[in-house]
DNA sequence: CAGCAGGGGGCGT
DNA sequence: CGCCCCCTGCTGT
């Protein structure tokens, strides 16, 4: 304990520190983890990323994995090199005209400094408000709006569980095969059973691997890297990794799909639904309006196969405004999963739909104590009958099983009335 | 528009 | 269960 402590100072030190940074990020040296966005892939440190970005150190965190690579989604590519830079460089140089639009990165990205105050108030804030005005009221008073962002990554709740797994068609694409034999037959089974393909926007991750999405994504996203418009709905980052979704840009992913499931339920009747060709034309078994809504507007495709099944639809749509449509949904993927065991499950709005009178026993009888009569209901679709025959026959067409041959030709029907109708066709044509 | 086929309601046996 | 009828959608003329 000699005579007092010297205080050794690099003097350059800060500059130095940065330079070598810089310089080991361009020659891409102790790089352990890669950006992609749009197409690009950037070469970083973990180490930069998690000190100037709470939104990368918890990736980090939950990533288990040595280099992962993080697919940046609606974050345009210039601005994702601007916000390197400022995050290794301490500053950086940007146009005023894209400037909204780099905030808003930073904030999808929750890069300290430009979208979340940075942590102690620090004098050399300076450097970067020297740049601009903006930027330090940002810093140190977030507009609500970027307060709110950070409400919902409190109260963000796991979006990847809920996410409508394709409410997997219970019906095992049935086969109407009977081979080659009918055009009409074709193309009508072929509307019946679209495939609902998954839907796209689940966070599903795979450890390193980030390619695929990242192209379509940026094609339907965002336009070319050009145009400087602020008219960047950014939103959302998609983030492939283990277990993603744990930051904002996850929620606001939600909401923002939700919003637009919401506003499209709104607008269109609900009932609309089966104008797409689903199995809810069926719904009300005896003497629905044949055309009720002949001009049946688009959900979109998207919605619709996000939400897949006719329950799903009704329930979704149902839900009205986007909070509890949201909630809807989740109660949708619930019922879904905890009737597992029966392939065929049906959402009570559905049956409430199918029920006749509307306000009968929720299934099995309908009608009063002397006119009771059962119903039979359809395991595979939403479809009731009064008819035993009736659901037999109905399940036919699911089955695909087409018992019937005609001995003329190929063609196979469901029922002995449909062949021998068909062989009329023949004889007619024989006699005639 | 006609012809054909799919799907469903309903009745008689 | 068998049969008939009806409605609807698709396709070709």
């Amino acid at each position: 304990m000699a005579d007092g402590m010297l205080s050794l100072s690099w003097n350059n030190h800060r500059a130095t520190f940065c330079h070598i940074l810089a310089t080991l990020r361009e020659k891409e040296r102790y790089t352990d983890v890669t950006v992609a966005c749009e197409g690009k892939f950037y070469p970083v440190h973990k180490l930069v990323l998690s000190t100037c970005s709470e939104y990368f150190e918890k990736i980090f965190e939950n990533t288990p994995c040595k280099h992962p690579v993080i697919v940046l989604k609606d974050v345009n590519r210039c601005d994702l090199e601007a916000l390197f830079c400022y995050m290794y460089e301490g500053a950086v140089s940007v146009a005023q005209s894209n400037l909204g639009r780099l905030i808003k990165a930073a904030e999808v990205l929750r890069i300290k400094g430009l979208a979340v105050p940075d942590e102690p108030p620090i004098s050399d804030r300076r450097t970067a408000s020297s740049h601009h005005h903006h930027s330090s009221d940002d810093r140190s008073s977030p507009h609500p709006k970027r307060r709110r962002r950070e409400e919902n990554s409190h109260s963000h709740q796991g979006r990847s569980q809920s996410s409508p797994s394709p409410p997997s068609s219970p019906r095992p694409s049935p086969l109407h095969d009977g081979g080659d034999s009918h055009p009409a037959q074709r193309s009508r089974s072929d509307s019946q059973w679209g495939d609902h393909g998954a839907t796209d926007r689940e966070d599903g991750g795979m450890d390193g691997v980030a390619d695929d999405r990242l192209g379509d994504h940026s094609t339907t996203s965002h336009s070319a890297p050009t145009p400087p418009q602020v008219e960047v709905m950014v939103d959302e980052t998609l983030v492939k990794e283990e277990m993603i979704d744990q930051g904002d840009t996850g929620q606001e992913d939600m909401m923002d799909s939700g919003m637009d499931y919401g506003s499209v339920g709104s607008d269109s009747r609900l009932e609309g639904s089966a104008g797409g060709g689903g199995e809810e034309d069926h719904m009300l078994p005896g003497k629905y309006e044949p055309k009720a809504n002949p001009s049946q507007q688009a959900i979109p495709e998207a919605v619709v196969e996000a939400l897949a099944g006719p329950s799903g639809m009704q329930t979704w749509l149902g839900g009205g405004e986007m909070p509890s449509g949201f909630s809807g949904l989740e109660g949708y993927t619930g019922s879904e999963g905890g009737q597992d065991l029966h392939p065929p499950s049906q959402a009570p709005a559905a049956h409430q739909l199918v029920e006749p009178g509307g306000g009968g026993p929720p299934l099995g009888w309908v009608g009063g104590a002397t006119t009771r009569r059962k119903v039979h209901r359809c395991s595979y679709c939403s479809y009731t009958t009064m008819y035993t025959t009736g659901l037999k026959r109905h399940l036919l067409t699911h089955t695909g099983e087409r018992p019937f041959m005609c001995p003329y030709c190929q063609y196979c029907t469901v029922t002995q009335y449909h062949l021998k109708r068909h062989i009329r066709v023949h004889e007619g044509k024989f006699q005639g």
